[in-house]
DNA sequence: ATGGCTTGAGTGTCAAGA
């Protein structure tokens, strides 16, 4: 099973991409982050043309997160249950006997924000949440944007970046959290290639001089990522005309 | 260079991203 996360930043633009990417990749499941854009324009026909089922959960400018996937995805949920959220952030649903949480974390602004105060709040009712998912699906995966670069070397230049939103103490700190529920980075389980990154900055020419971030990742339960062959980064729709400031995630589970 | 670019909203030029 194939699955993989991607934050397009606009799936209305980005829509011809992410059905190339479909068609290339033929992924079991593809979370998407940042639609961009209300249930009503959701690309509904386009998706199910390339034979996909999508589940949806968007928003008019902001946020808005979908899954979409080869079967037909099973008991849909939206939101985080018991946390009161206007920010459509995530979808989550069984697909193949997986459990798949979508997730686009909160940006957090800057240290000094309204806006990090709500995504340490947030993070803090997510994984109280996945927490109680866990208990109830031993294979669970939970794909996404975290806006969290966990380690330094997960940074381009983290003497630049400290004091900085991102890479701070406490969203490490929160990151580390859902790992100690049991919770793997596949990324890491394997050997990777040095400055390996997810985001790059579209002001500063980043892509070019691979000035990025690793923010996007896929968790793995305990029993799921004792299945995991694999996970890469996709840097090849970051080359393309009008990209998204993301690359995709792929995991390989020989399930 | 509290900048650089890309979106969406909506026709001016912000807000927001990371």
């Amino acid at each position: 099973m194939r699955i993989a996360s991607w934050n397009v930043n606009s799936l209305k633009v980005r829509l011809p991409q992410v059905l190339d990417w479909l068609a290339r990749h033929q992924p079991d499941a593809l979370c998407l982050q940042e639609l961009k854009l209300e249930d009503a324009n959701f690309p509904k026909a386009e998706i199910e043309a390339a034979g996909y089922f999508a589940a949806y959960y968007g928003q008019k400018t902001y946020n808005g997160v979908a899954i979409l996937s080869r079967k037909p995805a099973k008991d849909v949920a939206c939101g985080i249950a018991g946390f009161e959220d206007p920010q459509r952030r995530v979808i989550s649903a069984d697909v193949d006997g997986v459990r798949l949480v979508c997730a686009y974390v909160p940006n957090g602004q800057s240290l000094d924000s309204d806006k990090y105060r709500y995504k340490l709040g947030w993070l803090k009712a997510f994984s109280a949440w996945l927490e109680r998912e866990l208990a109830q699906h031993t294979r669970l995966a939970v794909l996404g944007d975290y806006n969290i670069a966990p380690e330094d070397r997960d940074v381009h230049d983290p003497k630049a970046w400290e004091g900085k939103v991102l890479v701070s103490p406490l969203e490490r700190d929160a990151f580390g959290r859902l790992k100690a529920l049991g919770l793997t980075d596949s990324f890491r389980m394997f050997e990777q290639p040095e400055k390996s990154y997810t985001w790059w900055d579209y002001r500063t020419n980043g892509f070019k001089r691979n000035l990025g971030l690793r923010i996007d990742h896929i968790l793995l339960s305990t029993s799921l990522a004792a299945t995991c062959t694999g996970c890469t980064i996709d840097l090849e729709p970051r080359r393309h005309e009008r990209p998204s400031d993301h690359a995709p995630v792929v995991a390989e589970l020989a399930t």
